[in-house]
DNA sequence: TGTTTTTCTTGATATAGGTCAATAATTACA
DNA sequence: TGTAATTATTGACCTATATCAAGAAAAACA
């Protein structure tokens, strides 16, 4: 990858900040950013992964996307938000699994061929093991995203959702209201339905960030996996225990 | 593991069938299978996966299970059957996501510790490779079972599982129709009435064997992921092309 | 082979959440 | 700063599928 001399430390800051990239050595590092390419996304824009550029692995240097899945009626389902720091590898998916990333914002995506990524599986052993890390992660968030579409209702998916986003995210939500609609599986209408029962409930939402009466309300719709970064898991007030 | 010297090649060629072990040569099989232990597990049984005995890989050397998760109410949803021959690995899911196995059939099932795998993993690029591939492939039928709960009413989720035992198995139901309500996230009762309509379309079941009309009926239910290992994938006479 | 138990089917009814349409609140833009 | 465009909210209504209850069929058992 070709940047300019002053700013090339930056990216290379990024990646070893990332979990794809523990334990690596920086010249190991600076050798896998230097079999990168770029490519950038317009607001708006849409890339669809199929056959043709799928086999690769992409990481988000900046921007958000969602990763959508839509049938032939026209419904569409959100399979994934990705934001900045987080990667996905379309190369691990059936070649003939169609899906579309639709860009939420400007996006900035560095990416790695297929082949150059067995390559570093095949060598370096500790790539190999966060390439599997990786993997797994995504196994339990799509095993968690099942469920929470599957058992809970309209009110409890969206109590979840800003239960993980308070431990993760500080409060702030990260995407817009439509945005989280459709990803938690609903219609807008259904979520300011569901954001009216919570507001009964101590629990809303002033400019994208989440006010809580006394400060607990939403550790009801935690649960252990999103709970296990948040300050009071185990201890005497949490109720999961 | 102690077997009786007379049938412990039974096991070694069932392990080297499996794509887990794909490239290994048989020695390195062997050294692994020596490894492993077996439990065996009674038809009804539930065994949790928690935090006591998560961290492993199991294999299924005979029977059947269901990998499920319930909520507080009471609702279960079942993640994924498991069958003979196939693998999971709960040591890459979130140590505090609780799952149950519960066994469909008489169950026999071999294990590795999480330590054990991690060391092949270290050791052999070549076991990275397919614990990668096995990720990947659960990846992929994770977000088809979203696909298809999100997606498809109860008719068409119901094609599409017959659609692809149609293919994968020569038209023989591995599951009882209640067990199959149940993956497919409906009620027996809804499963009855989808049944109904698709005899409608010339579709039906008769001792858990798909019987259709023509043949090509559950053609309009099939996807490029199922039916990329149908004979008729890509030719003339295929609907997805 | 008959009897019990389990599984499946059918009909009647209930309900969560979708759709449609109107209005309100934001945000973007000039 | 005002106007247009977008996004969010509310209410009325509708529909797919769950629930409940009863009966039929199939499987298990003795």
């Amino acid at each position: 990858m070709n940047s300019k001399s002053n700013n090339v430390h930056q990216p290379l800051d990024f990646l070893s900040g990332l979990a794809l990239f523990d334990n690596l050595q920086d010249q190991e590092i600076e050798s896998i950013f230097s079999l990168m390419k770029v490519k950038n996304y317009r607001k708006g824009e849409i890339f669809s992964i199929d056959l043709d550029n799928r086999p690769r692995l992409y990481i988000t240097y900046d921007g958000q996307f969602k990763l959508t899945k839509v049938n032939e009626r026209g419904d569409e389902m959100i399979l994934r938000v990705v934001s900045k720091g987080e990667v996905i590898s379309p190369m691990h998916f059936s070649h003939y699994y169609d899906v579309s990333a639709e860009f939420v914002k400007h996006t900035t995506l560095f990416y790695l061929s297929e082949d150059k990524v067995n390559e570093l599986i095949k060598s370096s052993p500790l790539f190999a093991k966060n390439i599997i890390n990786m993997l797994a992660e995504s196994i339990q968030s799509l095993m968690m995203t099942a469920e929470v579409w599957r058992l809970k209702n309209t009110k409890e998916r969206l109590g979840w959702f800003l239960a993980s986003v308070n431990t993760n995210n500080l409060g702030k939500l990260p995407i817009s209201k439509s945005l989280l609609a459709s990803y938690l599986g609903m219609t807008p209408e259904s979520l300011s339905r569901a954001l009216r029962k919570l507001k009964n409930e101590g629990i809303s939402i002033e400019n994208k960030t989440i006010k809580m009466q006394t400060g607990n309300e939403l550790c009801s719709y935690c649960d252990k996996v999103i709970g296990s970064n948040c300050d009071l898991f185990g201890s005497k007030d949490c109720p999961l225990f």
